[in-house]
DNA sequence: CCTTGACCTTACCATGATGGGAACCTTTAT
DNA sequence: ATAAAGGTTCCCATCATGGTAAGGTCAAGG
């Protein structure tokens, strides 16, 4: 299989395959007489493990320690909870901040007119004018 | 007022306040006879708008958008409104996705028995082997 | 056999927003 | 006078991804 064949079977685009193999998150497979790299099976199903991690919002470090995890038989799975865990946390940091954001933005838009006239409580707020808007 | 002083002041990095000026973000300002920038109270007031939009989640470009209706003493405060409104969409689908995620891990997590045995549910769902695991 | 087109290779550049550091100059305080 | 603090420019790094250019390879068809 060329890496054309291995990035649709894995969702993984071809310029992102070479980029985790130079990065070593993948293992270089092998090439043909011709240079070409060569995947196979097992190679695609790693590739589709770390599209799913992806997919999760793992970085690729988190990524990579998943992927040694997986390999590694013996793991304990209490070491791939604890990076589930943490990522969880992280992520759920994350909402939080984007649901502040939201909920101010909310407040604002809800307070301005949005006619035309050039009176906006929005850029009052962002210009620091602590006008009708709520706290600040 | 220097770049130190106009930084704390209005809670943008020197290195920003530099930055921002190279992208014409903002509008270069006067110089000292030695080279250095002087800043006023207009100025600071420009680079605290800057920072809120910032924190608000828009984009350096739509904090220029922004900064430019502010500015427009004509604007229709509908346009503000228009990009508020947009940013908070783009808000929400970003939300929407990270609690996909979230979703997805606490449920995984939920399954793993976290102990030291290395069966792994959250393994198992990355590369794809559906056991236990609803749904996907 | 040779061309065409699809695919592969490497190498470099770009993004967005920010931080870090080097090398050098200016100002201020001791 | 000297040292410290802070300014200046310029370059590099991040993180994950896409694009592009210049060139090699392969399969199909005239």
């Amino acid at each position: 299989m060329n890496i054309g064949q291995a990035a649709s079977a894995s969702g993984v685009s071809a310029k992102m395959i070479r980029y985790y193999e130079s990065i070593g998150l993948i293992r270089p497979p092998d090439r043909t007489e011709s240079n070409y790299r060569v995947y196979g099976e097992d190679e695609v199903h790693v590739l589709r493990f770390v599209k799913r991690a992806r997919t999760l919002g793992f970085s690729v470090e988190e990524t990579a320690t998943l992927l040694g995890l997986w390999q590694d038989k013996s793991r304990a799975s209490a070491e791939v909870k604890a990076v589930a865990s943490n990522h969880i946390a992280a992520l759920e940091t994350k909402i939080s901040e984007l649901e502040g954001m939201v909920n101010t933005l909310r407040h604002l838009v809800h307070c301005c007119g949005g006619d035309s006239r050039p009176d906006c409580p929005i850029l009052d707020d962002l210009a620091g004018f602590s006008g009708a808007t709520k706290g600040r």
